[in-house]
DNA sequence: ATAAAATAATACCTACAAGTATTAATTTAT
DNA sequence: ATAAATTAATACTTGTAGGTATTATTTTAT
């Protein structure tokens, strides 16, 4: 499945306010564009506040911003936020150590696709979408 | 995460087997090798003989052979056989449809990793690893 | 025949990601 | 002041992948 739900929906949230480019968003219109729960959405803005990636303004008219530029977030750290991404980095076979001499059986294999995968992920931001 | 853990069992099971080239294997044997929680892995040797890949004997000298040459066995196939491989190639983000006319905000950023991943794993077999 | 050694079937348990519910805190328009 | 509209905190519920336990079946060495 690649990545977990609740990374994709973190992608979901940053990538669509990189895109619309509003001065503001509410949980409530994020909710009403994107096909996330409501609940889980409103916990995962408060966690992509605590990340750093948002912030938020509490009371009536209130709502989030990016709280850094967006050509400084990186989809890694995005992932990295909401999931262990050392899990994507070590070896597909589940081995504790899988040595450069010694590798297991998939790791030649495996290379491409893997390093495909952490080189655009480490090496694009939101910025990258417009 | 990539793969499940489930996936990462298989595909060490079978390509064990490919690179040892015994005339059979026992749970046993591959329980003391590979580093599977022991009745997982015997119910998981089960569901793949179901599959096609490998092919039972019962009884006091019993245990498992490929049930195909292994040049026929492609990666993708033994991981679809336990997981399912449409959440690989579905959109990223999720969406039930991301047209390509009018794609996803990720669609552009992902092709290139996912594709690295889907084409290693439809076009290459056990028989690769030799 | 029978016991041992192997796989098969089935049911159950557990941990955790995903999702829901409730209440608290904060801000602002009136 | 107060009510409305927002985010925050915390606890609970659910679904399912991963793991365990028990019993049945099959085969062969003796």
């Amino acid at each position: 499945m690649f990545i977990s739900k609740t990374s994709e929906y973190a992608l979901k949230v940053l990538t669509y306010m990189a895109l619309k480019n509003a001065t503001q968003f509410s949980a409530q219109s994020l909710y009403v564009e994107l096909d996330i729960p409501k609940r889980y959405l409103m916990r995962l803005l408060t966690d992509l506040s605590k990340s750093g990636f948002i912030k938020a303004t509490r009371g009536r008219s209130g709502g989030y911003i990016f709280a850094r530029p967006i050509d400084t977030i990186y989809f890694s750290e995005i992932i990295n936020s909401v999931e262990d991404l050392q899990s994507f980095e070590g070896c597909v076979l589940g081995n504790a150590v899988c040595p450069v001499d010694k590798p297991c059986a998939m790791h030649h294999i495996w290379e491409k696709p893997k390093q495909a995968f952490l080189e655009t992920i480490k090496t694009t931001t939101l910025a990258d979408l417009l």
